[in-house]
RNA sequence: GCCGGGAUGGUGGAAUCGGUAGACACGAGGGACUUAAAAUCCCUUUCUAGCAAUAGAGUGCGGGUUCGAUUCCCGCUCUCGGCACCA
């Protein structure tokens, strides 16, 4: 053994030790307890893993040496995604073939991070382009087709020019462009195929319940992505304009069913097949619209500030379900074709979007639901009322009443009589109240439903509200004879000034005020009478919160919620709808597996017999794409025409050269299936296959599925929350449904390792010239260093920067445990102080390692050996073991050399992970602080098991203490046992 | 806009069943060793005042609960991520 701590002269040595040993090769028959600890396969790009990009491998590293030290026969395998897009670009850059080019860089990662010492076993690996695995993806597929998962389809579909091909939706960038390029994609009419994932949309959804040890943020992302929304359908029927019934009719999707007395247009998207129906009157114009809007992009479409565009569709109207009123039809492209029905019933009073699209064009703003303000109580009386809210143009100033008693400024408000009509009685009160007879204009803005208790005649009341807009022809008033309880006196002021004083008040019985106020300001404005008040506060718009409908105007209503119901009863249905779309599984691309599928002459497809697998991919010198929406191999001829006939459970079996169908069986020719899948169809089930890699009879055979699925923790990078893991939970339900896994969901713990930013705090990329190269670290630092830094930098799941200077720190840490390790050996019994610390930090690693809390757990190690540092005497063989054996997860080499140092024979990490004694845990004396008034101004060190008393006295004897409370009052004392004396003066 | 994280020294971060804020590390400053430098070792390092003892302030901002709040509650700001004209 060097006196220098020297990573070089042993790092090599020990990986490849572990290689020839199968130190870490996985016995799939043992008897022990399993666990499968998984990494999210990376996809070997060209450009090679930055010091990013092995955290995750790092911290499942880690973790798996653990549990194998815990006794658990462990599975931690690595592969290679190298399907798809990337990888074709890449060599067709590189001019070169795909099968080249990524087994190069499968070669290149693997080097990568061999020289980390991660503990894969590499006689174990798979690649989702070897043909051994991608039989099973092929079989997989056909297993979905055969379950009617997997449909042909012409509907226009995501294309992008630049990589030609089409895409799926997960494949594209929130903007609308490609994920890979940044082209805008189009829509393209396109044959393809297609897997039903919206048929497991709510199992994808409820499945999520399930797992508990899932990041929470992962799981949102799906909800969000799979976009389960319960609402209710109504058909419109439609007429022409002599109010003859048309054979079509319109349905509508809406979440706002309680909304539907208040439409008063309904629009429907440029996609709906209604924009070509014979009974509209201006065909030119409303084609033309499609057409306008077929041209716009993504971008353009969903920009929310872009102004709406629409065209009134002349000759057809809608039916309303529910009242018979006839309303007009537009065409709009805020409309969505693909989702729901394409068609929407306009509540512009209800929907901010209809209602900036009924201002523009002049439609009805018609109100129906109303707010509703304080909580409803117990046997309410109700009342019927209304304010108005009063405004002198020649002044512009509105006018309101500031009671005496307290400052605060209300609107003229009164109740009704019974029998009067609520309009005239509001009038009359807004008159006598105010004093202010000559109304010009009087205008019914707004309603509301206010609960409050009336103090005087002690019952709770709900009134029915209604403000009213007063527009004064002159603000001369008449002497007004008040009530004394009536404490109030007229006052002027800005429409600002009385919002202010409002929200200054915070007041929730003024909410409805505030609601009713800022309309009226808005109306007024838009009268032309308010020429001063800042349009942005007073803007109108539309109120969409739920609150109380009136199914009759003018009369009592029920809630939102009721009146959904009771609405969709009465005249729709119930229908839930999702945002996630059937997965487009084609791409016109060389580099994917072919799909199993060949077409007779009438092209009917018909899946390929299972000893037809794999369909392998034809090496070829050109393979370039070729933007027919046909990929490459529909010219390969030899390739794509086959001879063959139809088996008995209907698929196809070819014939090969010296081969000839069975007698009486009609041979045919058929053409393969030229599209391939997509890039995410081997990462969809790749963590089964490592279970069982050389299995040619079967994916996998039940006995290992049934000991080693699910996957016990997987780890990966937070850009797979929706799609990687979307689709692997599809198949896996598929393949749970078709009685092929045993779980329903695949994996257990999910965990995501946080990036790691360059130290200019941007991304780390080529582009930016900010890249730390992990090959660099290790050449300078050591493996050991490295790896304990990554684990050091940050907790596990969090983004950070890169510290070029920070691996000096471990580096030095493990420089120090060399020192300590070669050192002279104490001889005989252990001091009690090492022993604490070490149990201490046996109780420290074992949870904090289970809890991938690995910067703790390096700072805690580096607390533990300054004890050992401190030792004057040294530490004991054994102490140095234990300590070696709980860094060795986290530092593989230096530990396995240290270990073979101190005598052992075998693998460092075969061994028992160490036992703590709860007996050296316990302290024998306690430090306890003493608060003065919340303030620490003294601590004392006393026997552990000292009872109050003991504490107290301690405490009083403190000089720092008698300066505080000598002469003073002792308001409050407490003792928290082993922790704080406490005293108030 | 809706949903979900986060905010602590010069830097990365530690401590949350409420109980001595700043562990550990980097960087910086000082010292030892050395002809010198590197490496190593020791000391200091939240801010303000002070030679010091010490005092005051301090965990994004404003309130609240409590003997005591980084931790719990209410109201904000900023920031990162997901979804977004999804009716």
């Amino acid at each position: 053994m060097k006196q220098e701590f020297d990573p070089k002269a042993f790092e090599k040595k020990w990986q490849d030790y572990w290689q020839e040993n199968g130190t870490y090769s996985t016995n799939f028959e043992s008897s022990k307890p399993k666990k499968y600890i998984l990494d999210m396969f990376p996809y070997p790009s060209g450009a090679g893993l930055h010091v990013g990009h092995p955290r995750g491998y790092i911290g499942t590293d880690v973790y798996s040496r653990f549990q194998r030290m815990k006794g658990f026969e462990v599975l931690h395998p690595m592969g290679f995604d190298a399907f798809g897009l990337p990888a074709e670009e890449y060599a067709l850059k590189m001019k070169t073939t795909p099968q080249l080019s990524v087994s190069q860089n499968i070669q290149r990662y693997k080097q990568q991070l061999e020289i980390m010492g991660v503990d894969y076993d590499w006689s174990n690996m798979v690649s989702t382009t070897d043909e051994q695995f991608y039989k099973w993806t092929q079989w997989i597929f056909l297993e979905c087709y055969k379950k009617g998962l997997a449909y042909e389809s012409n509907e226009p579909i995501n294309w992008c020019p630049s990589c030609k091909t089409g895409l799926a939706n997960e494949d594209l960038n929130s903007d609308g462009t490609c994920e890979r390029c940044g082209t805008l994609v189009e829509k393209k009419p396109l044959r393809q195929w297609v897997l039903k994932i919206t048929d497991y949309a709510d199992k994808l959804l409820t499945g999520l319940d399930t797992l508990p040890l899932w990041p929470d943020f992962v799981k949102e992302s799906q909800r969000n992505w799979i976009g389960k929304s319960e609402g209710s359908e109504f058909v419109f029927k439609l007429v022409d304009a002599n109010g003859n019934g048309l054979e079509e009719s319109l349905t509508v999707f809406t979440t706002r069913a309680d909304t539907l007395f208040g439409v008063t247009y309904v629009v429907v998207a440029p996609e709906h097949a209604l924009v070509t129906n014979s009974a509209i009157v201006n065909k030119h114009e409303v084609l033309g619209y499609q057409e306008s809007a077929f041209k716009k992009n993504e971008i353009e479409r969903s920009n929310q500030t872009l102004e709406k565009t629409g065209v009134k569709v002349d000759g057809v109207f809608a039916v309303h379900p529910a009242t018979g009123e006839h309303i007009p039809v537009y065409v709009a492209d805020y409309v969505i074709g693909s989702y729901g029905t394409g068609a929407v019933m306009g509540v512009p009073a209800h929907d901010e979007r209809d209602f900036a699209f009924a201002k523009k064009y002049n439609i009805p703003v018609k109100k129906v639901v109303f707010i509703e303000n304080g909580d409803r109580r117990e046997n309410e009386e109700f009342r019927n009322g209304g304010c108005g809210v009063i405004f002198d143009p020649a002044t512009q100033k509105y006018a309101v009443a500031k009671w005496n008693d307290d400052g605060r400024v209300l609107l003229f408000a009164g109740g009704v009589d019974d029998g009067e009509d609520v309009h005239d009685g509001v009038l009359r009160e807004v008159k006598e109240e105010s004093g202010l007879y000559d109304i010009k204009h009087f205008e019914w803005v707004d309603t509301a439903y206010a609960h409050y208790f009336n103090k005087a005649k002690n019952v709770n009341r709900v009134a029915r509200a209604e403000c009213y807009l007063a527009i004064l022809n002159s603000a001369d008033a008449q002497e007004v004879h008040r009530e004394p309880h009536e404490n109030f006196e007229l006052v002027w002021m800005s429409a600002q000034e009385i919002l202010n004083h409002w929200i200054e008040k915070n007041d929730s019985g003024l909410h409805h005020y505030i609601h009713f106020f800022k309309q009226a300001v808005a109306r007024a404005i838009e009268l032309g009478h308010d020429a001063v008040s800042s349009s942005k506060v007073f803007a109108a718009n539309a109120f969409c919160d739920d609150g109380i409908v009136e199914l009759e105007s003018g009369v009592n209503g029920i809630t939102s919620e009721e009146a959904r119901i009771k609405i969709t009863e009465q005249f729709g249905k119930k229908v839930v709808n999702y945002k996630i779309r059937d997965w487009t599984f084609s791409r016109q691309r060389y580099w994917g597996e072919p799909i199993p599928l060949v077409f007779d002459a009438n092209h009917k497809a018909y899946p390929l017999h299972m000893s037809e697998l794999p369909v392998t991919l034809p090496n070829v010198e050109f393979y370039e794409p070729t933007g027919t929406g046909e990929s490459p191999l529909a010219n390969i001829s030899e390739w794509m025409n086959v001879e063959g006939y139809v088996a008995e459970d209907g698929s196809v079996k070819t014939i090969k050269e010296g081969e000839s169908a069975p007698t009486g069986v009609a041979v045919q020719k058929f053409t393969r299936e030229s599209n391939t899948m997509p890039g995410w169809a081997g990462s969809s089930w790749y963590y089964i296959r490592y279970i069982d890699m050389n299995n040619d009879n079967e994916f996998i055979s039940k006995e290992r599925e049934q000991k080693w699925l699910p996957v016990d923790m997987y780890v990966g990078g937070v850009e797979h929350a929706t799609r990687h893991l979307i689709y692997a939970r599809f198949w896996h339900k598929v393949l749970f449904d078709l009685g092929f896994v045993h779980t329903e969901e695949p994996f257990t713990v999910l965990k995501n390792q946080g990036l790691i930013m360059a130290s200019d705090g941007r991304k780390m990329s080529k582009r930016w010239a900010n890249v730390v190269n992990p090959d660099d670290v290790i050449a300078m630092f050591g493996a050991d260093a490295f790896r304990m830094f990554e684990l050091f930098i940050a907790p596990f799941d969090q983004t950070t920067p890169w510290q070029d200077d920070g691996v000096v720190g471990t580096r030095r840490f493990l420089e120090r445990v060399h020192k300590l390790m070669i050192a002279d050996h104490k001889e005989g019994e252990e001091s009690a102080e090492v022993l604490k610390a070490l149990h201490k930090s046996i109780k420290k690693l074992t949870d904090g390692i289970e809890n991938f809390a690995f910067n703790t757990c390096v700072s805690d190690l580096m607390i533990t050996l300054k004890v050992l540092e401190k030792q004057e005497d040294g530490v004991t063989v054994e102490a140095k073991k234990i300590f070696a054996q709980l860094l060795a997860p986290m530092a593989p080499h230096a530990t396995e050399e240290w270990w073979r140092m101190l005598g052992e024979e075998t693998s460092i990490h075969n061994s028992a992970w160490p036992q703590y004694d709860e007996k050296y845990l316990v302290d024998d004396e306690m430090t306890i602080a003493v608060q003065i008034n919340g303030k620490v101004r003294a601590t004392v060190v006393i026997a552990a098991d000292a009872d109050e008393a003991a504490v107290r006295e301690l405490v009083y004897a403190q000089e720092a203490v008698q300066k505080y409370t000598t002469g003073v009052e002792i308001k409050k004392e407490m003792y928290i046992p082993g922790k704080i004396y406490t005293i108030v003066i």
